[in-house]
DNA sequence: GCCAACGTTGGC
DNA sequence: GCCAACGTTGGC
């Protein structure tokens, strides 16, 4: 399975220097099935994580993460006061997960997404694909090296 | 703000 | 099981 993978945040929710500030966090609110099963089942603790930041302009990669905590109940699903409460969610038989992660470091320069278009050997990514919307996706370790030396985080890998 | 892409829901 | 309606994502 992949040890590498992209996570989605939109910067004015959660941004990297968040994360950066709170050593780690509980990646919860995920209410998409495939998303899930990456989380649930794939994802292991010290895999790295491209943290990209969505809806903004431009959109880009603001940092690296390591997967710090595998995949358990994401109890805001069966919490009534959150948004994310899921009434179908039975804790006996959660429906939803999550994982911990924690930062490792900022990505210098930033890589914005018209800038990881023009790359040619990041053509097939599925970041990059038209109508691409899952927020947490595995990435294909060739892509995921070239990020990071272009990235100036090569010296991590 | 627009809208294309895509996932989910629910009637049949 | 099909598919139209609807809601959300997320780039532009």
């Amino acid at each position: 399975m992949s040890k590498f993978w992209l996570v989605k945040s939109e910067p004015h929710v959660y941004p990297f220097s968040q994360l950066k500030e709170d050593g780690q966090t509980h990646w919860d609110g995920v209410r998409n099935y495939q998303a899930r099963n990456f989380m649930r089942d794939s994802m292991k603790v010290g895999d790295l994580v491209l943290f990209y930041h969505s809806n903004t302009k431009p959109p880009h990669i603001a940092g690296l993460a390591k997967i710090s905590k595998e995949g358990y109940p994401d109890h805001t699903s069966w919490d009534i006061n959150s948004n994310y409460f899921d009434a179908k969610s039975d804790p006996d038989s959660p429906r939803w997960f999550m994982v911990e992660i924690e930062p490792i470091a900022d990505f210098s320069p930033i890589l914005d997404l018209p800038t990881l278009k023009e790359m040619p050997a990041l053509q097939g990514m599925a970041l990059l694909a038209r109508g691409q919307r899952l927020s947490v996706q595995p990435v294909e370790p060739e892509h995921f090296s070239i990020i990071c030396n272009a990235g100036g985080l090569g010296d991590l890998l």
